[in-house]
DNA sequence: AATAAAATTTTACCAATAGTTAAATTGTCA
DNA sequence: TGACAATTTAACTATTGGTAAAATTTTATT
């Protein structure tokens, strides 16, 4: 009887498991195909047979297209929420010393997330604009919104902090964390522009990458620190 | 015979120009309903029946859908070049006498184009990025890499020169506008993103992107400014 | 006015593909 | 064995980007 239960249970979250790693497969398929082939040379079919399933198994899993490819961010985002839970803690416990650790930090960690998955990461600032969401179903960039909107709640309230904290000149702190997350999206387009859509893979392209990012790191760090 | 071919020559001129009116209407008309409905939202039939005409006309001048989807922007690059040119010629003139002069002015360019037409503007971004050309035909795509690296080397040289001029402090200058224009493209976005795809109808929001963008102009300017 | 030439409309079509449906199949547990 | 869930098969719908060709209108020329 007990073994009954148990296994009955266990075969409960067996499945569970199973549909989490098939879902995990489709991700993976849609990753290469979308990221190789673009949205619009991508169809439902290529990423069912690329992931090992027919069509309607994966409706079952995905409602739309829109919703798939929207999904690729979805481990950028948890890994966003990562690194801001990570700056609050060290902040909160006083492990900063001055503020331009704090941007450092913050840039590294946007820096990482990118070189991780340079495709993935472009999809992601790509949903941000709100330009972008002209060619999404309006639901999936409701979903969207509101994801942003917390991890720059978040960041705000991270560099208000740092501003009672005096390791931060007191300015307007939208207009700073604006400028900060402006600056580090515009700069890594630029560079890509720069390297071409291969630009993660080389070596080189991300070594200039970095420098940029220091270069206005450093001029902002400079205007904004607290000086005592 | 004077008349005549008199007659013939300003024919053909004026059906050039009706061609060129027509080409405008369509492009107005793909404004409205792009925008409002999205570019998946939106069908050629659609736009041709907004223009006044019908599907084959219309295809008979743009040859695909993504082809008029990226000719919105063409106002956009072609008022950005004006911009360049006149602060190349004040450059050149001697008129500046300060680094932050030509940021102002650089950064007011940028502004005025956004203020005039937000949702061509954010389209021309969009598009900048190579991640959107993966929804574009590669023809396209390249056509505007074209002209984005065009522009970009444009001002590069008025940058390079401010510096030979010593009117902005010797730093590597492709960090430098990578930083100004990654600048204002985020700050533009993030601005938009906390007033809505309707940011740029509201006064407030416009005040609040102009108050951000002077923040970040400030810091830029004073790190960068040529101290003798 | 008559005619030639260009542009446009009409109408019909093709091909691709997002998304659906329902019956048949397979595997899993009791 | 029988019940249940997930999957496959296989066919289908509807939309839409894009094309083709003949008919019609507009415009310019003689």
């Amino acid at each position: 009887m007990d073994s009954k239960v148990k296994s009955k249970a266990s075969s409960k979250i067996r499945r569970k498991i199973d549909k989490e790693r098939r879902r995990c497969d489709i991700i993976e398929a849609a990753k290469r195909i979308f990221f190789s082939r673009g949205y619009t040379g991508t169809t439902m079919d290529d990423i069912a047979e690329a992931a090992g399933l027919t069509k309607p198994t994966l409706y079952s899993y995905f409602k739309t297209k829109d919703e798939l490819y929207y999904s690729l961010t979805l481990p950028i985002i948890e890994k966003l929420t990562e690194n801001q839970k990570r700056i609050k803690e060290k902040l909160e416990n006083g492990h900063y010393c001055c503020g331009s650790e704090i941007i450092r930090d913050h840039f590294n960690g946007y820096f990482e997330l990118y070189a991780a998955s340079p495709e993935a990461f472009r999809l992601f600032m790509l949903f941000q604009q709100t330009g972008m969401f002209h060619r999404l179903k309006k639901s999936i960039a409701e979903k969207i919104n509101k994801q942003v909107k917390e991890r720059y709640e978040a960041i705000r309230s991270i560099y208000s902090d740092a501003m009672k904290k005096n390791l931060i000149r007191t300015v307007n702190v939208y207009h700073l964390i604006d400028t900060l997350w402006g600056t580090f999206q515009g700069i890594v387009l630029s560079t890509e522009m720069k390297f071409g859509n291969d630009a993660a893979a080389s070596e080189k392209a991300l070594k200039v990458l970095k420098d940029t990012l220091d270069f206005a790191r450093t001029i902002i760090s400079e205007s904004i620190e607290n000086k005592n």
